[in-house]
DNA sequence: CCTCCTCGTGGAATCGATTACACGGAGGAT
DNA sequence: ATCCTCCGTGTAATCGATTCCACGAGGAGG
């Protein structure tokens, strides 16, 4: 592969002055301009992106660690993240952990052996020391979706309180009393919050919430199938489940449908985190929507911020409620098909 | 950042030998190693990944561009390709096609001139210039899923011919005489093999396949709600739907869930490519699933096989047919719910 | 005509690693 | 005692860019 150096003999310049006209640095003359661009036409010289990382001491890359590819909720996050980052001149590492703790540590790890510009991260616990480590020594981090508490760096999340008020005030509206959920993992902040918003909720509309309805899942379908089986098991099985993300809300329709019984005659259904799927499964499904594709945004724009200089911003954007079928009757029809990819 | 000159100072040795230690070479004296190692730990070093690239000529990275993110399929294929390539030391970039030829362009080049040691290409189109010179560069490179013909790379790919056969045999033996399929851009070899697998299906059984039965679709869903508008609106409306890929299908259910027909009564859907939530659509559907895991990981082989100087290896898995109740009575019931992450 | 700037250019240092080569000392063979 | 091997180590070249600094030419101003 031609080099810089190869350009320059074949042009008859200096290599200063080839990385010159490469970085449209204004002294350089016409005629060596055209001279090394048709150098550079004819060899299909391209610029070596370590060799100019290792000078410059920056990648122009981002590294984003999210906690599951397979969940559609991140992975329109991840979409929105590059998106924006491409527009900003950046590229985008993304790393899976996969709800493992030491999965995110290794991917946190081997970028910042690459030396990535900036660290995009929703934890998928409390705060490996790793990550705390990289924040103490400067590394410009932005939290997306979930953060560590106590760390001083810029989060950009959802609010879903309201929401989560707005589904329980619903599903009592419906007659429903008995109300469990499927939380996520008490480390991560998204996991405690949507649990906490929930019980302030219940306790606003009067409704008890025993231990026995709050059951522990992990964030993956799995988890919320072993739940609900344990839910359906019950003396008193609740009326209504409430899924913390999408993907628990899966595998509690599995177990519904394993056990044979109707949704939402039988027991009701609402998740936290709206997909497209859910506009078409059997029934649909109310949940809570969050704009993603804004979070994602909002989120490299802090960090490019944080990277560039400027001061970065902590952004909390609503979710919102979207009603479906899945939790009983009175269900608007869906105004439109969901299925347009790019909202505004 | 600590640099390995710091550490040589800190251990009292010269930066060769810490060199030496950190790969283990094996001309180092005990006393050496060990000073070594504690100061790595003291100044908590971390080798520059971009500086040991440069020299080493090899970023032991693996750059992944696929089609379209926000498919399911292709988010299963990233992350068992991301899991081969880590179980064999390697990263992978990946970069998000979106369908887009210009976009696809764009991030070869851009991992082409971070030196990734290798190329995993779904193709969205019958082959840009960039990535033909990029083949006859010597750049190791494998195609996954889709592919180029007449290039000389190492395909990964799944054959549908006998599932596509088995899906038509079956809606014929439904009664379904009147069948359509809503095909993927003819650029694509999923794109055209599918309709080809589908027409020769057909003819094996005796069904006329009318040019008003093709529909054009480009592999997102927007195209398959159009398509299949296309096809409700025709004289005689065809009895089968069968979407080339999962996205049109939900297309395809937007569509006809807006015109308040019912599935499969008034008119029956499949889908090329099966995903977790087609168990829980309504109705359930019938899909002909590809065996993604196992082809981003032989892919992955492949392509390493290639980069460190064996012989790659081609390789084509059977797809199978998935029968569920979206064409039609006498479906069996689902074994067991299909919610396992980790299939074997 | 001399001095001083400005402009375009090239030489060379630099980034942080790896590695070929040289070198000194220890130990074995003669 | 001399020579030859190894072994452990350090010096320095190298990868491909960027960029500081110096230098020569040419124009402006005195």
């Amino acid at each position: 592969m031609a080099s810089i150096k190869d350009v320059a003999a074949e042009a008859g310049v200096s290599v200063a002055t080839v990385s010159r006209v490469l970085n449209d640095h204004p002294s350089v003359s016409a005629d060596a301009r055209t001279r090394v661009l048709a150098a550079v036409e004819a060899l299909g010289y391209r610029p070596n992106a370590v060799a100019r990382s290792l000078r410059t001491d920056q990648t122009r890359t981002l590294g984003l660690v999210i906690s599951d590819v397979l969940n559609p909720y991140f992975t329109e996050l991840a979409r929105s993240v590059e998106e924006e980052a491409r527009a900003l001149g950046y590229s985008v590492i993304i790393g899976n952990a996969d709800e493992r703790p030491e999965l995110q540590d290794h991917h946190v790890r081997t970028l910042l052996d690459r030396r990535i510009d900036g660290l995009l991260v929703s934890p998928t616990d409390g705060g490996s020391p790793l990550m705390l480590d990289a924040v103490r020594a400067g590394t410009p981090m932005v939290f997306v979706d979930r953060w560590i508490p106590g760390v001083d760096v810029p989060v950009v999340r959802a609010d879903g309180r309201a929401a989560v008020r707005d589904l329980v005030a619903h599903l009592h509206g419906l007659g429903h009393r008995r109300l469990a959920i499927i939380a996520g993992p008490a480390a991560t902040t998204t996991g405690s919050e949507r649990v906490e918003a929930f019980r302030d909720a219940m306790a606003e509309c009067g409704l008890p919430l025993p231990d026995a309805y709050i059951g522990q899942g992990d964030f993956q379908a799995d988890s919320g199938r072993r739940v609900t089986e344990g839910f359906l098991e019950l003396a008193e099985p609740p009326e209504v489940v409430f899924a913390a993300d999408n993907l628990m809300a899966l595998g509690a329709l599995d177990a519904v449908r394993a056990r044979g019984l109707r949704i939402p005659d039988d027991i009701a259904l609402a998740a936290f985190d709206d997909i497209r799927w859910f506009v078409h499964t059997d029934p649909p499904i109310t949940a809570i929507a969050q704009p993603t594709g804004e979070l994602g945004r909002a989120a490299v724009r802090a960090l490019v911020d944080r990277i560039e200089g400027r001061p970065p911003q902590s952004v909390t954007l609503p979710a919102r409620l979207v009603v479906r079928r899945s939790c009983g009757e009175s269900a608007p029809q869906e105004p439109s098909p969901a299925t347009n990819r790019r909202q505004p």
